[in-house]
DNA sequence: CGCTGGCACTCGCCAATCTGGAGTGCCAAG
DNA sequence: CTTGGCACTCCAGATTGGCGAGTGCCAGCG
């Protein structure tokens, strides 16, 4: 008999063992129910009786990868069980060119009419496609190049800045200062900071630039001052800080979700971004899909669910992520491929600009 | 005996009968429990036996005040019973001061960064203060003065538009052209714009504007007219067509509402938004806070909840509507002030720009 | 005449009980 | 190693029998 096993299961899995664990994982994923020795015994392929699928399960249930809710229930895959299972047993198919055509379409910076409204969409896609939650964090800024540093007078005392970003991002706030500027005096500190910005990202030139204006250009300190630290603000925030979420109410579809206060966990958890957030950021550290199952993630709140989540990159620069989140049991084989698909796609059209 | 009656009560309510159904309803709104008469010949001040009260009690019933969830089981009010308690049996005690402050105090333009953020924080403490849920419109803006237009030049033929509204609102866009313009041009086209517009709402100038246009200016057509119609898409969109909602999940903590699908229903309406908006329209037409007590305002998802809301306006024209969304035992006394108040600040916050 | 206590009645809710079905573990035989 | 058999466990759903709360009605009382 070949040996022919894959190189990660820990205690050496028998092809059979594999086989039923599989199949278990794959009907459980169907239908959300336990599975039993008699139903893998017709499912499985095996020729089987469901004794020895039985023997089969024992084993399996003392390698900590399937467990029985309560006696005769049938099994149901531990965390380790979709693991393994994600890890060696699934087979990936690549998405149907018609749905990679949809997302694409969808994708188009063109259509789009700011950096923001396209993540919007890549959310979407992402919860529509799988009928889960979509989410997308706001890419971070650190390395994202400055385009182009705008000042437009107001009334009196009040200037709007605007800060454009590679990738259609446009910034914007109101500064109100202490004493009144004149157009020309705007336009000149726009010029100055515009050409000591302009591509390069804020993150490269901000202790060098602030120390220098403290002492060069007394005269326009206010106001260069707090651009300079109102950018560096804006350059700080979201990846780390922020993302948008789509199909939310997905979750209430699933049976396992059914108990509202489960729910109401999970939602707090939703709006409250810290425990998403620090899970994705294992995403971007890591550059490559990943994917968190039930209580792997640590955070309790998110015990009852998995997160495939990918890094998006701009330029060869992975400057956010996004992913789907939905039940233990969701359609690994469907959910990988569009959340792969989607993250190259995304990241091309936020580079793309002519 | 003084008939001293209300005068709204369609046929004719004793007095006695108004105090037991104005306890019956504030005790369900309390601890959203149908209410027997046991208790109410005890909490009534009143110094009738329980019979005594059944006998009310029927009364009320066949007036289709209150009804029995089913024999034996204590009272409910319906939507009819709130009413009449909404109408003429409630007193309204005006907001503590302290609140009034912590409202105000939330609302100071001055730390908002923008009209947007503004919203955001009254939808915020409308949730906050009633834990409900917070909803405050997107104030309409064919009324709204236009104070500025800018063009910022991106690349070849990119530009930025952006177009400075009354209180603080600021809305940007990116254009795509179909020829290049010179910062001149650009300038020249901005100042003839702003000069066109500026103090003056969308509205009244659209439709001449467009016409002139088409006559006088050929060379600037193509900025110009696209510049004019996105404004005024801006000034179209919202009011009718957004809001910004706050604290969702606190519906959740209502027993009325345990049942997921129900929830799911509402959820839906949310993020659907059509059902919500029409309501709300209603208040903004009627230029006066209106109530909305579950299957009154027609929508079947609306069934379980009421809603209060109250138009805001700035300089004196009715621009939107907040208002706070919940289970209909809710404590009508407390969130009506709540309501009044934040409309009132909320408008006077989106006026006072110095 | 209105108020009241009494009484029979109706339900919903809960806990206890029962039953069928599904599934298990173990064992002995092939 | 596989398999059928068997006893066992447990859940789910249905059935049952008290409470307990609340009602409607009635007859008597002030």
């Amino acid at each position: 008999m070949p040996d022919n096993l894959p190189h990660k299961p820990d205690p050496e899995l028998s092809e059979r063992a594999q086989t039923v664990l599989r199949t278990l994982v794959e009907r459980y994923i169907r239908d959300g129910e336990p599975v039993g020795s008699r139903t893998l015994a017709r499912t499985t392929g095996l020729e089987l009786s469901p004794a020895s699928i039985r023997n089969v399960l024992a084993d399996l249930e003392d390698a900590g990868l399937i467990a029985a809710p309560h006696t005769s229930a049938g099994r149901v895959p531990t965390a380790s069980g979709y693991r393994l299972f994600v890890d060696s047993l699934l087979k990936v198919e690549p998405l149907a060119q018609q749905e990679v055509a949809r997302i694409s379409e969808h994708l188009r910076l063109g259509e789009a009419e700011s950096g923001e409204a396209l993540l919007a969409s890549a959310s979407a896609l992402l919860s529509g496609i799988t009928r889960l939650v979509g989410v997308v964090t706001l890419p971070r800024r650190e390395h994202t190049e400055i385009e182009q540093i705008e000042f437009v007078p107001l009334s009196a005392r009040r200037v709007l800045v605007i800060l454009v970003l590679a990738g259609q991002q446009i910034q914007n706030r109101i500064l109100r200062l202490d004493r009144d500027f004149s157009p020309a005096e705007l336009q000149q500190a726009a010029n100055y900071l515009s050409s000591a910005f302009a591509g390069q990202s804020v993150l490269k030139v901000r202790a060098q630039l602030l120390q220098e204006m403290r002492q060069m250009h007394g005269h326009l300190n206010a106001l260069m001052t707090a651009t300079v630290e109102w950018a560096d603000q804006v350059s700080q925030r979201s990846a780390q800080e922020d993302y948008v979420l789509a199909g939310e109410l997905n979750l209430m579809d699933f049976k396992e979700l059914t108990a509202v206060n489960k729910l109401r966990a999970l939602f707090d958890a939703f709006t409250r971004k810290r425990d998403i957030l620090h899970l994705l950021d294992q995403a971007i550290d890591a550059e490559e899909m990943q994917i968190f199952i039930g209580e792997e993630s640590g955070r309790s709140v998110l015990d009852e669910v998995s997160v495939v989540s990918a890094p998006y990159s701009v330029d060869d620069q992975v400057v956010g992520v996004l992913g789907v989140i939905g039940p233990r049991r969701m359609a690994y084989d469907r959910v990988i491929p569009v959340v792969d698909v989607t993250a190259r796609l995304l990241g091309a059209a936020l580079g793309h600009q002519r």
